[in-house]
DNA sequence: CCGACTTAGGTGCAAATTGCAACGAAGTCG
DNA sequence: CGACTTCGTTGCAATTTGCACCTAAGTCGG
């Protein structure tokens, strides 16, 4: 029984980012309904509270129905509001954003998409401003934090990560530097067994996330509020 | 005219934080009406689609009508939601965080109160949750950013600056390499004339935040994390 | 079977950054 | 005017980072 309120509905939105040809992509849903049917836009939609333990649930649910995708990493943006933002009325939407590797984004669907975002065709609502945040924060992020991994499958070599970071950041980076980072954050760990390069060469070591560090993201991902670091 | 939506209702919560006595204090306001009627808790309330042009509007508005107070910072913090954080039923909160100087939290008012968040009471709602996770996002900001001096009043002076730093972060700050980042990111700047320390000393130089970044949080103070120079 | 080639991964050192201790500066007070 | 206190700076040691180069481990072509 809520209380009396004024007029406004609440939706959510998914920013779900890959990587393809080294750049950025964001993935677009082609709008079934009004307003802006069979514009490009972001996948979205209301909140069922029959069905919905809250926001990042909605968001997991409208992601899977509408792609068939289920990210590891799924993680609250931020929230946009006012009365202009969509012809419907006075509306609130909490944005979340999802990193997955390309290979698990559906190719030849009919109505999905990517885009890059360096190139992102005129969106409708505020969405265009919303994917801006969502690659800035990524890129913040990516600074500090083993994000990019997410665009990466589960198993990787070092090589291939910096290659990702570089993507993700804009620059070249160093090396050493990115390895001694990377041993510092001590995020990983190598995958017994090793990988053939493409061509005649010393093949790389795979490495992988370590599942605790998963486990923990997975946690305080999904239940706003609870800390885990205590 | 909102599309048909299911049952729930949208709100905002403001986490307002000052330092007092060298410690974080958060403000709580006693309710005045169901649910947690006369319980301590953050303040908040509907947005009123007439006069909110956002969600920030509705926070700055709730904070302006419960306290008094303008906070010259207000930041989205996130939203939380679910069907049981509120015994009404499925409820969204978009909640903000406000940092200001001590100064200006009214005093001796009957319906608000500043409480160390190290020793806070029973909270209701998922209150206390998210005043944890402000006083977090406050604490990761401080070590890269200028967010500090809006827990100073206008004008203060480094070695006041330099304790509101130790004591949000919790640890002590080397001086010179404290001075040498203020300087190094110029987001300060002197103000013509000086202060008396309290005792019998040398005075030291008054200094304020720069307009332009007043407006530009965020800036960054550290260059620890992958350095993509290379 | 061997040497050329290519990419993975590591080493040593120079350069840059940061932390520390000690010192001079600028006030008040007895 | 000398003792005392805090402000602010300087020089140097310690640590971190960037870079050139070296070795490892494969393929491939003769």
């Amino acid at each position: 029984m809520p209380p009396p309120a004024d007029a406004l509905f609440c939706t959510v939105d998914v920013v779900l980012l890959t990587l393809r040809d080294q750049a950025l992509h964001v993935l677009l849903n082609r709008r079934d309904r009004e307003p802006h049917a069979d514009a490009w836009a972001l996948p979205g939609g209301f909140i069922h509270t029959a069905e919905d333990a809250s926001t990042w649930d909605a968001a997991a649910r409208v992601l899977a129905d509408k792609t068939g995708i289920t990210s590891p990493y799924l993680e609250q943006l931020a929230t946009w509001s006012g009365p202009g933002r969509d012809p419907r009325g006075w509306s609130v939407s909490v944005v979340y954003y999802a990193l997955v590797p390309v290979q698990i984004v559906p190719t030849e669907h009919e109505r999905l998409r990517l885009c890059a975002v360096a190139h992102l065709p005129e969106l409708p609502f505020d969405h265009a401003h919303i994917v801006a945040e969502a690659v800035q924060r990524v890129r913040t992020k990516s600074v500090y934090s083993s994000l990019p991994v997410y665009l990466c499958g589960e198993t990787f070599t070092l090589p291939e990560l910096q290659a990702v970071y570089e993507a993700v950041l804009g620059e070249p980076i160093n090396k050493v530097s990115f390895r001694r980072k990377v041993e510092e954050l001590a995020m990983l760990e190598p995958v017994p067994g090793q990988r053939q390069a493409s061509g005649a060469h010393r093949p790389a070591q795979l490495w992988r996330l370590r599942p605790e560090v998963r486990a923990a993201w997975a946690l305080s991902l999904s239940e706003r509020g609870l800390n885990p670091r205590g």
